[in-house]
DNA sequence: CTGAAAGCGCTTACAG
DNA sequence: CTGAAAGCGCTTACAG
């Protein structure tokens, strides 16, 4: 059962009374072929099973079928299910996935250099100098990439990104609409592309309900759920507003341990939202308000803008932006 | 800055006046080389930087420094933080890592075929007869592989796990000293490996207490959050008991939000407990009682292990088996 | 539109 | 202990 060998290029053209020059042409459609030979060829493949070598293949030149994926860290939802969203679209188009942290660089333009990988994926954290190092690096090399979220919105780079300000603004009108007033508005970095957009969106939606400005009140946190809570407990020992609204979960959940550790209920005495809607967000008591980041359509779409780009196809959208979309439970 | 052409091997044996076989022998740790030789040859390695073409090391019959996982999916917080743990331990020893899905078994069987891969790291589900007849697959083409938990203990595949018996042992007393007398145990499908080593265990702990194993009453879920919520709303229809017990995180999720909908209180009127220590447990109100499984520990291990049988050492731990920590809080 | 041939950068018998 | 040479399976100018 089953061939010990696996058939090369040169079977194939001993199958069909061909060279292994006209088969490598209609396996790759380079080239011009006649279309009672491309038949031919495509029979003799098909009968055989032929699967291309990928090693000889990128030794002499071709393409690799593999995409590198570079990620902050894997382990979180979510980056995990933005992974299966690439995972997905890849292994659709035969192509390999492989995956590399951030902190591999010299790896990863190692592979890059010797035409292990076609084309790479970026979630990058924040916009550090070593980031924009690597990208000349990858501009100067000529490979394609895609950035997914936080993108440089430079035009010669494809992004997928959330529709942060209309997160941020969608989250405003439903603060107001719910009736609250005055908000503690907990943004990441002051550098962050996100946390300003969705500051942007927010003091948007704000002014749309026609609700001043002043009573958004600002403190900085650095997405994790310890700055939340330290935010929290500084902020209420001397002031008190109607919400809290994070940039994102994990701080709103570290706002909303605080508060439940004062003994005031929430949504009653304050109301809580976050922005991701994490992993734990529905499991929360109360549970979390937020605006939900369509991770695997993230990690599906920029794939599938990868291999356009890397097939030579005008790629339409080259900045992609999705919409994200309000989860209103009952923290607020 | 930077050349940009990559050196090869033939620029090595030029750099020290040797052959690109000895370079190679070098390189490779392979034949018997000079010390002197060898001194010169790494000199030259060093000097020039010199990293190798994998795609040609691969052609000629060499290794490819790249690993595949095989995961039954990535989003999970489960898979994704073992994937980190695969991740880093494959980085340190220059290994790349490849994510297959389980569904794609025949791409998979290709990339062995091809050479593309030195070895394989499986975290299967359930065992299915696919799964058996894929083992036997990779038996014939001998490549090496670890498995990840749910070992068939065969002698001749490595593996790691976690102490599912120790776990459910640890559990029982656990119960018993906060002085449940009578339980509902969910397991997992009758014929998971996991889940009837954790009943074994939980029997095993109960009597070492001095516990009536009549007082264990057991109903079988799927793992899904939704059947812990219908056995749960099933049995306590008819029947009640002091504690329950949960072969897993997301079912013991679904029996708590099903106790809570019946305004009953956790742990006054009902205990509960569950397995994996997973992302939302720690949140849930009241937070979850629960064994830890070491995700990341187990990918990280496993890889360092597939990694020494590549290289030919002796495996001295075939089978590790790690241990499940309890981790009390709330709930129990 | 098709084929013969060189070449990609390694590894590994085979000699010596 | 070391080197010359063949070969891995493709792709791509170069001819025709």
């Amino acid at each position: 059962m089953g061939r010990s060998k696996q058939p090369t290029i040169e079977d194939v053209a001993a199958e069909c009374g061909l060279s292994r020059a006209t088969v490598s042409r209609v396996i790759n459609r380079s080239g011009v072929v006649k279309a009672a030979t491309v038949d031919k060829v495509e029979q003799a493949l098909a009968k055989l099973g032929y699967v291309a070598n990928a090693s000889a293949r990128i030794l002499s030149g071709g393409s690799s079928m593999t995409l590198a994926v570079v990620l902050p860290e894997i382990w979180r939802p979510y980056y995990a299910t933005l992974l299966q969203g690439v995972e997905e679209a890849a292994s659709q188009r035969d192509y390999n996935v492989l995956i590399k942290t951030i902190n591999r660089r010299d790896s990863l333009l190692n592979l890059v250099r010797l035409g292990q990988i076609d084309g790479l994926l970026f979630r990058n954290t924040l916009p550090s100098t070593l980031d924009t190092a690597l990208y000349r690096e990858l501009d100067r090399m000529d490979v394609p990439y895609v950035q997914i979220g936080n993108a440089m919105k430079r035009d010669s780079i494809a992004s997928v990104t959330i529709d942060n300000i209309g997160g941020g603004r969608t989250m405003a009108h439903h603060l107001v609409d719910r009736g609250y007033r005055s908000v503690l508005f907990i943004t990441g970095p002051a550098d962050n592309v996100d946390s300003s957009d969705r500051i942007w969106g927010f003091k948007l939606g704000w002014a749309e309900r026609g609700m001043d400005e002043a009573a958004i009140i600002f403190r900085e946190g650095d997405y994790s759920k310890e700055s939340g809570y330290g935010v929290a407990a500084t902020f209420f020992e001397q002031n008190d507003v109607d919400a809290v609204f994070a940039v994102n979960d994990r701080m709103a959940l570290g706002v909303l341990l605080y508060v439940k550790a004062c003994g005031r209920t929430v949504p009653q005495d304050v109301a809580i939202a976050g922005f991701d809607d994490d992993f734990f967000s529905e499991y929360l008591t109360p549970s979390l308000t937020t605006v939900r980041q369509p991770m695997y359509d993230m990690g599906f779409r920029a794939t599938n803008n990868l291999i356009l780009l890397l097939e030579g196809s005008p790629l339409k959208n080259q900045h992609v932006i999705l919409s994200a979309e309000l989860v209103a439970r009952e923290s607020t």
